[in-house]
DNA sequence: CTATGTGCAAATCTTTTGCAGGCTA
DNA sequence: TAGCCTGCAAAAGATTTGCACATAG
């Protein structure tokens, strides 16, 4: 799992903490660091907790891991980001908000989008009755050849 | 989780046998027991290692709750079952070996099948370079109304 | 100043494993 | 009989929580 995150320039510090104004998160120290690793350069990223937690640490941020739980959750539940489902063992991050297909490699345990324009249903159940559809979860399992 | 499990009659004790000895599983009496309430009515089931295992106790067989889970790893190694992913925090099995969608009633957290027929890809990417499409996970997530 | 966030360690929860004894082929 | 299974308890991982201290608004 070696995954990039943005630098910390000055730009990424910009960007963390609009980020973190537009879900009305409170722009703590810790907060900010972690916010600019994952959108500071725009890109969007997939990542564990543990992943994000050794990216704070090589980047010279001091963030306990309890935090790093702590804050993923306080992400998604102001909307920032979402919690992927693609192993049982670990969970997964998405700084995209949105509903898109993604591409789990077994092989190295990364998570990452799959072009969206790609996949498409050409017919979904109906949801039975009295519930609706909250979410379509697409995960294209991939292995090397 | 109040699925519904196979009753131990004898019909069921003959199918879970079977059952067994397609995968090539040694038929203990925990294997047995386990298998005539997952398969014993020919029915499909989708189960928690927990849910099992609480199922085993009520239909008054003595199984512990490493063995349950032993047991049904074996069973997905020996192919008689399928691990599917929908919650971070348990892991579910799936008498059905096929690649198929699901419903994840996320209220009750009950996972069930959703009619195949009725979804379909209109368009799928092609997998990267160097690898190959191992399975497409689809779960349709369901929030009562 | 007060509510919220942070860090640490301990707790929790699911799942796996080591080992001694039991059972299938 | 030999090897695979089972049960128990203990271990292992991921994630959460309690509590004392720190900090944003």
């Amino acid at each position: 799992m070696e995954i990039s995150f943005a630098s910390v320039t000055d730009d990424a510090l910009k960007a963390g903490q609009a980020w973190l104004a537009r879900g009305n998160v409170r722009p703590t120290r810790q907060r900010v660091a972690l916010a600019s690793l994952l959108v500071g350069d725009g890109a969007d990223r997939h990542v564990t907790a543990e992943g994000l937690f050794m990216a704070a640490k090589a980047s010279g941020e001091s963030v306990s891991l309890a935090t790093v739980y702590n804050t993923l959750r306080a992400f998604c539940d102001a909307g920032l980001m979402n919690e992927i489902t693609v192993d049982a063992t670990r969970s997964y991050f998405d700084t995209c908000t949105e509903d898109h297909p993604h591409f789990f490699w077994e092989d190295t345990q990364e998570l990452t989008d799959a072009p969206s324009a790609e996949v498409a249903f050409s017919r979904l159940p109906s949801p039975p009755e009295g519930a609706r559809i909250a979410r379509v979860d697409v995960v294209i399992r991939l292995r090397q050849n």
